[in-house]
DNA sequence: CGTTAATAGTTAAACGATTTAATAATTAAA
DNA sequence: TTTAATTATTAAATCGTTTAACTATTAACG
């Protein structure tokens, strides 16, 4: 591969890491605005899907120190979003799941999210598209075992 | 286009969204590490491309407010990494450069990550790259066209 | 059984990045 | 010359993060 064709991804991954969280973050308060951080809205999808989980599996899922995940939930729960039970037979656990109102705030927020996909979403083409999130997946998934590997090598 | 393909483009830019700016902060503190945050590294790109730039200018090709900058700004001229030159025309001007340890951070920083993407690069063929930063760029310009819709409604 | 590990989650202190609102200094416009 | 606009900064607040220490609970093993 050419070294132009390199810097140039390298270019871009740089760029895209650095502006992406920022347009996701307009892409969560698009129009009426659901005062949620993209954080805060992409773990309410998270434990959305999931049903429930724990505070470990979010670190896990997250790649952050299991204190983030602590400190987001507050926020949330003090929205009154979340909801915190414990494990009746483990009772170190702690189960997290929506409200009503998080749940409703949450599917709220994803179709307004839809909605505006779709206005835009007539300048690609389907292919175009998943072979975009494909190269995604691909990229993500090397650079996450690459992460692994020089992180191995410290510590 | 597909509600499913719609469906998984969103699945997949949010997650984009909240996970790529981890996956660049590791790319940038990769093997020996800089000490530099995702951010910090590039702000120095951005001005070591420019090689020399404004607040203002930051401002507006991040998309934050000027204080955001003069923060950032701060934390990289405490360590040594950026002069501040005022414009004698216009003195209200404040030209931002990278001293000779910004260059060389920087510099070192952008060597690291080459040779880390050589390693992983072969995954991938050529077409495929070019495809993804050309479906990227087009994304980014459509969000970055919808935002300045929805906010041109507000405010 | 009882002591020692390990695990799940929280707290505290610190830092980085951000926003809004107010301000200082300077230049442009009327 | 007074008023506007522009450039950059400061201050106060919030969010997300890390490291280190801690609590409570469960598991392991002699």
């Amino acid at each position: 591969m050419s070294d132009t064709v390199i810097q140039e991804l390298i270019d871009r991954y740089i760029e895209l890491s650095f502006s992406v969280h920022r347009r996701g973050e307009a892409l969560v308060k698009c129009q009426i605005g659901s005062d949620l951080t993209n954080d805060q809205h992409y773990t309410l999808r998270y434990i959305s899907k999931a049903g429930s989980c724990t505070s470990t599996e979010l670190a896990e899922e997250f790649d952050v120190q299991k204190s983030a995940i602590t400190a987001i939930i507050n926020r949330l729960w003090e929205k009154g979003l979340i909801k915190r039970t414990r494990d009746e037979n483990d009772r170190r656990v702690v189960y997290l799941t929506l409200t009503d109102k998080g749940n409703e705030l949450f599917y709220q927020a994803e179709e307004r999210i839809y909605r505006l996909v779709e206005t835009f979403i007539t300048k690609f083409d389907q292919s175009e598209i998943k072979q975009f999130i494909e190269t995604y997946e691909k990229l993500n998934q090397v650079l996450k075992e690459s992460k692994e590997l020089w992180w191995g090598n410290r510590a």
